[in-house]
RNA sequence: GGUGGGGUGGCAGAGUGGUCGAAUGCGCCGGUCUUGAAAACCGGUAUGGGCGUCAGCCCAUCAGGGGUUCGAAUCCCCUCCCCACCGCCA
């Protein structure tokens, strides 16, 4: 969530902020309803007040007449009684109002929070302004250098053949013709977008999610999670994939089981959820910022809206596994930047480490979901993917595997998920944190290049060496 | 799933209709004393929101929601969570 009160200050920077990212939210709507609620609120404050002190004033004097009123008869009675109507009808009056008021309010509130949750984190100056995907901004691009096995390296800008001297395979070809994967058993039992991984596709997998694992966990430090990867709708809300995103999560309706009780819960699409929701509601003390924390986990997507795309192969699913990197840190913008810049980092030694061509991508304002101010991707080149040449072959392609966002305090103003500036003694308000999150690798996405770039032209896959000591030394597929 | 007991400030723990944003202890911060530290003593120490140029004022919050009442931490209803025992179970 945006802060209210920037919006208060500046609300042109959130109409250009939303515009820029192609998110349609009506401003002027959200700032009338703001106003309209905080008129409301101090109206009835003020009769609260009142009330408040009648109730301190002449509460003890009612509590003695209704006492004498029992024991007394007659005449007397009747003027006590008289006095006690009098001193009942004023608060009972402003009792009333305060009703009126409250109704007002529930009838405004829900809608003007479910409108500030739709406003989306403007993007930061520096993000290019662009429509969609396709305005995104190159970066960098890292092509393998020679290596003992390899020795031309790899060059995306030359064909597979060129490279390496032969006609590559798809990864769909190398897993059926290696029976690393089985589609059609999946689609039997889970429908479209669904398969299995079998035999050393499946030790693979295994082996490139530990190797991630342990890179970020034993040499770079972050503190290793595991997470619930069903939670409540207020996780959801709080890391900000709903309101937007709801329909990409799987939803399971506990609420219309029999007998009553239990609330709705959702599947994470990626461990930032269940990272994001750890500290939710909490002041963290100071010292322990910045909170770095892994996650391995299963992620579900519904993939709505892309019927048709990418529907063959491992690239687009509905269930696979993730290594996610997670930085909650002070609410510093230079903080965040340079967090940011090493997240990115730690992917990029990963990939070198694993040899596979890529390339940073500056994603445009368009391109940004409604959480957050930047958002770089990282593609990984694929030799099985993109338009076809002149033989019907594919000519090789970048596909995303990574992304790195910068949250600022979008999320953990959600989260509601602050520090105290000084620690424990600390004078002054409590301040939001920072997030930011960047995937570390996701699989069975991430075996497309591996097996792609690693086949040899004996239709086998060679292991990177990296991985080898988690595949229990095994040096070659097929 | 069954039965019983609970949920109060950073922690422990009082409080069963007004004098309670809340005793007391611990912790923490500042001070006095001390060569220094400890002890002792004194003072301070929640969060969110609104208003105000400042000083400050006001509102809300005792798990969450609703209700009774002039007035609720306290009474009533619902939900959630925790603990104990029993049952079931990877």
């Amino acid at each position: 969530m945006i802060d209210p009160k920037l919006l208060r200050d500046n609300p042109a920077r959130f109409r250009d902020g939303a515009a820029k990212k192609n998110i349609a939210v009506d401003i002027d709507r959200v700032m009338a309803l703001d106003e309209r609620r905080r008129a409301v609120q101090a109206d009835q404050e003020r009769l609260r007040a009142e009330q408040n002190k009648l109730a301190k004033e002449s509460g003890p004097r009612m509590g003695q007449l209704a006492g004498a009123i029992k024991k007394a008869s007659g005449a007397e009675k009747e003027t006590l009684e008289r006095e006690l109507a009098e001193l009942r009808s004023r608060p009972a009056a402003l009792k009333e109002k305060i009703q009126a008021l409250d109704g007002e309010l529930s009838a405004l509130e829900p809608g003007l929070n479910e409108l500030l949750l739709t406003i989306p984190l403007p993007p930061d100056d520096d993000v290019p302004v662009g429509k969609g995907a396709d305005d995104n901004v190159e970066l960098s691009r890292w092509n393998a250098p020679p290596t003992p096995h390899w020795p031309t390296g790899f060059d995306t800008l030359k064909s597979f053949h060129h490279n390496r001297g032969f006609v590559p395979k798809t990864h769909l070809e190398l897993v059926r013709d290696l029976k690393l994967a089985d589609f059609e058993r999946g689609v039997k039992m889970a429908g479209s977008r669904s398969y299995l991984l079998t035999g050393d596709g499946m030790l693979l997998h295994n082996a490139v999610l530990r190797y991630a694992f342990d890179f970020m966990t034993l040499r770079n430090g972050f503190t290793p999670m595991s997470v619930p990867v069903i939670v409540h709708e207020a996780c959801m809300v709080g890391t900000g994939f709903f309101p937007a995103g709801r329909e990409q999560a799987y939803h399971i309706e506990e609420s219309k089981r029999g007998g009553g009780g239990g609330h709705d819960l959702f599947l994470t699409g990626t461990g930032e959820v269940g990272l994001m929701g750890v500290h939710q509601g909490e002041i963290i003390d100071e010292a322990l910022l910045p909170l770095r924390y892994t996650t391995v986990s299963t992620c579900f997507r519904r993939e709505a809206g892309a019927a048709g795309k990418d529907t063959a192969g491992l690239y687009r699913i509905h269930q696979f596994d993730k290594v996610e990197q997670v930085v909650i840190c002070k609410a510093d913008e230079a903080e965040s930047r340079a967090w940011h810049t090493r997240m990115i980092g730690y992917v990029e030694e990963l990939l070198r480490s694993l040899g596979l061509p890529y390339r940073l991508l500056q994603c445009c304002t368009g391109d940004l979901g409604p959480k957050n101010a930047d958002m770089v991707d990282v593609e990984c080149w694929m030799p099985g993917r993109g338009d076809l040449g002149r033989d019907s072959r594919p000519l090789g392609a970048y596909g995303e595997t990574h992304s790195a966002s910068r949250l600022y305090d979008f999320q953990c103003r959600r989260l509601n998920m602050r520090y105290r500036p000084g620690g424990e003694a600390g004078q002054g308000p409590t301040q939001v944190c920072h997030s930011l999150n960047n995937t570390v690798l996701a699989s069975p996405r991430v075996l497309i290049p591996i097996l792609e770039m690693y086949q040899n032209a004996d239709g086998s896959v060679t292991v990177p060496e990296v991985l080898r000591p988690y595949m229990g030394g095994k040096q070659r597929i097929g």
